[in-house]
DNA sequence: AATTGCTTACGAATTAAATCGTAAAGCATG
DNA sequence: CATGCTTTACGATTTAATTCGTAAGCAATT
């Protein structure tokens, strides 16, 4: 399967909304988005139409109000993105890319065991 | 310093080619770039100049065959994207990323020892 | 029923990236 | 020096993403 999406960044902007409460109006997406971004209200409209047709996110139209929800995971999404990376910056190391992303910015204790915690797995096989 | 830039895919691929070989003409990149890619020549050439023209590469024109050499490392361009991507994609935790690229696409042994080592090391502090 | 305010729909303009065609210049070789 | 091959320069087109203006529908309120 997986489906060759590749979210623009304004549409991995609204995904993230939508990832974070589950499901969203445009107004709600748009409220969010407008903190950060200075977008009018009907190019957030437009910009979620758009994933609508593409089949990036689902909605609900049955009340005039649409409701909004992403239609591809917040995990695939990832893996599809950070595998492009990899390969077009990192030569196809993964371990470059987390040394990289290590290094830049250090995680915090708890986040560090959990590294480690997988590491281990990694290393039994 | 670190400039602001922001390659795109296309300047990526051509960074890429010019990291590795260190200097090159555009029809040497073009070359390798045509393996796997279908643009013509012009096309190349053309992107090459605006990458010259925003700094982004250097080159030595003093013989006709300009001379093309990167001028942004592949470091610092990597830290800028995988940055961003950690902000954009993984709220801001680099932990979330390095679970997912190890998760992804598992590393050998010897990476994975290098990858022990810098954990050990931060786990330190 | 008119007004107000919110919604969707949709066409159009803008901007940026990528592609290509064509011309002009340099250089080697017959 | 004419021919052919390669190069750069550069304008134009194409394609995709983003942005916005405007119209139309609906519902609540006056």
């Amino acid at each position: 399967m997986a489906k060759n999406i590749k979210p623009t960044e304004s549409e991995l902007e609204i995904l993230r909304v939508l990832w974070d409460k589950g499901t969203a109006t445009v107004r709600e997406v748009h409220e969010i988005l407008s903190e950060h971004k200075d977008a009018g209200y009907t190019t957030t409209l437009k910009l979620m139409q758009i994933m609508f047709e593409k089949g990036i996110v689902k909605r609900d139209d049955s009340s005039k109000t649409h409701i909004y929800r992403a239609n591809i995971s917040r995990e695939s999404t990832q893996q599809q993105i950070v595998g492009k990376m990899i390969n077009s910056l990192f030569g196809g190391s993964s371990s470059q890319l987390v040394m990289q992303a290590l290094g830049n910015q250090t995680p915090n204790k708890e986040e560090l065991e959990e590294i480690q915690k997988l590491l281990d797995n990694l290393k039994k096989q």
